[in-house]
RNA sequence: GGCGGCGUACCCAAGUGGACUAAGGGGACGGAUUGCAAAUCCGUUAUACAUGGGUUCGAAUCCCAUCGCCGCCUCCA
């Protein structure tokens, strides 16, 4: 079966066909580095994280840019006029640079954190500064532009398919219905390319119309084309953004160009807390460092980064989805559950007798992978594809107390890897942190599990109880199964 | 006010006209196993898909209305 998307260009599932055959190129609008990510980056970067790996997955090389916003963005609507970067630099005294760099690795932290593959660019708003004017200066050429006063907006009455995206007809919006339109823009729907800096405005660079910056929405023009080429494959971002950004970003791309800009539109839906909006001011805004490691108001306890993906890719990315402590909660034993499978897979393929195949066992990893395949080539059904992992974690272990053989074990075992760590970008840190394959750790616990038998043969439940508990409290949890004490 | 999306069991959630007698996870309950745990295994847990109409041989899936929730509505989120 052939991956299908949703394409929101078209507003339906269509069959994804790339420009270049084996390969994809692929840009998702990165984040505005000003503060620390939150729950809305966790669901958008998983998303997208499961869109890279499947097309890897499937065997594209993938060519994946993300930009980094580093200038140019309102506060909000109620506040005129300062960016959020410069405005987090004066509150801190540092220079706006400093607090780009400072959140830019904050966010790579977390990102790092749930094992989401790096983008291959990351290229910044100030780094292409030039390659912006150059756009602009096209524009202008073009008489999809006009200069005021050292601004430069951007026509849209010179673009007839503006619109089309986020199915809007520009005549029946209601101009000014959230912030004040501009007296210099002949037409309300018109967007600023290029801004002249004020009086104190740090970030700031020289142009053939003003010392000023670039508008928001050509940077993720000018980047995609530039490292994927004037017409690409996908496009990905929050769908909130769908209206204005990427409406603007076509029309920036197309008519700089006379090309098509991209070819599918992936939209990630937003998320919620506690069925609520999440905002600074509502006082339910959750940080995903507090979310992984400090802790916050709303939840009980925290949650490892892997068990915050998995939850994640229990919906779709196309749908919303609702943060909330009981469900993470579930989340959490959902991936422990998972994770102990893989784990006992693992162990019990290393260990297993040979034997000749099973043909019962050879058939049933087909089926498994031929259903997670389909659910993925439906348009990144991840939380359908979980479930088959789920099935896979049952049988294997069903196949396991049978006394399968290693041979079968060893495929079940890295179809089981495959599927959770190549495909999903499930990680389970080890019980002690650190590569447990590369130390001696798995002796000791052995030797400590060999004692605490011998206790417990001896009825000396007291100290068996001890080593078991003292070694839970260091994350590694004995159990005693009919095969002997496993962990 | 306009546009778009969503509403499936106790919770999360997949499924968008017939293979649905509606995945999967969590939770709960019963049983097996067990020194106790934990884990595992078996079983039970939606005649039902926000509500009300309609289309169809057939609808959770299409149409209309209502209610609820979410996003966007213009410029530098």
């Amino acid at each position: 079966m052939p991956l299908n998307v949703y394409n929101t260009l078209t507003r339906r599932k269509e069959p994804f066909e790339p420009i270049h055959p084996g390969k994809v190129g692929i840009y998702v609008c990165g984040p505005t580095v000003y503060g620390h990510s939150h729950l809305g980056h966790a669901k958008s970067y998983v998303g997208f994280d499961a869109i890279i790996r499947w097309l890897e997955f499937s065997g594209y090389a993938v060519n994946y840019v993300q930009n980094i916003t580093d200038v140019g963005h309102l506060t909000d609507d109620a506040d005129e006029g300062e960016d959020k970067v410069t405005k987090e630099a004066r509150r801190r005294g540092l220079h706006p640079m400093a607090i780009a760099e400072t959140y830019t690795r904050s966010y790579l932290d977390d990102m790092d954190a749930m094992n989401i593959r790096r983008p291959d660019v990351m290229p910044r708003a100030t780094g292409h500064i030039p390659e912006q004017i150059a756009c602009v200066q096209t524009l202008l050429d073009k008489g999809h532009a006009y200069e005021v006063n050292g601004a430069v907006y951007f026509d849209v009455s010179s673009f007839s398919r503006y619109g089309r995206l986020s199915r809007r007809i520009v005549e029946d919006m209601d101009a000014g219905a959230r912030v004040e339109v501009n007296p210099d823009k002949k037409h309300p729907s018109d967007f600023a390319l290029w801004k002249r800096a004020e009086e104190g405005h740090i970030m700031r660079w020289s142009s053939p119309w003003s010392v000023g910056y670039p508008g928001w929405h050509v940077e993720c023009s000018v980047m995609s084309q530039k490292y994927l080429g004037e017409t690409f494959d996908i496009h990905g971002g929050g769908i909130e953004n769908q209206f204005p950004h990427h409406e603007c970003e076509i029309a920036q791309g197309e008519c700089a160009t006379g090309k098509p800009f991209c070819r599918y539109w992936l939209h990630n839906n937003m998320c919620t807390i506690n069925g609520q909006k999440m905002g600074k001011s509502l006082g339910n805004f959750v940080l995903l460092k507090e979310l992984f490691y400090t802790g916050h108001d709303l939840l009980e306890k925290t949650f490892e980064p892997v068990v915050v993906k998995h939850f994640v890719l229990t919906s779709n990315y196309g749908a919303p989805l609702d943060f909330s402590n009981d469900a993470l909660k579930a989340a959490e034993s959902g991936s422990y559950k998972l994770r102990d499978a893989a784990r006992e897979l693992s162990r019990a393929a290393l260990s297993g007798s040979p034997k000749p195949r099973a043909e019962k066992i050879r058939t049933a990893l087909e089926d498994i992978e031929k259903r997670f395949t389909d659910a993925m080539n439906e348009d990144f059904n991840t939380a359908a594809a979980l479930a088959v992992l789920f099935d896979l974690a049952k049988q294997s272990g069903a196949w396991i107390s049978e006394g399968a053989g290693q041979e079968d074990l060893l495929a079940a075992d890295t179809l089981m890897q495959r599927l959770t760590g190549d495909a999903l970008g499930l990680k389970w840190p080890s019980p002690l942190g650190g590569d447990a394959e590369s130390s001696n750790q798995d002796d000791l616990i052995r030797l400590l599990a060999d004692l605490r038998d011998q206790a417990r043969k001896n009825k000396d439940f007291a100290l068996s109880d001890q080593i078991r508990d003292r070694l839970a409290s260091m994350g590694v949890q004995l159990r005693d199964t009919p095969d002997g004490t496993k962990w």
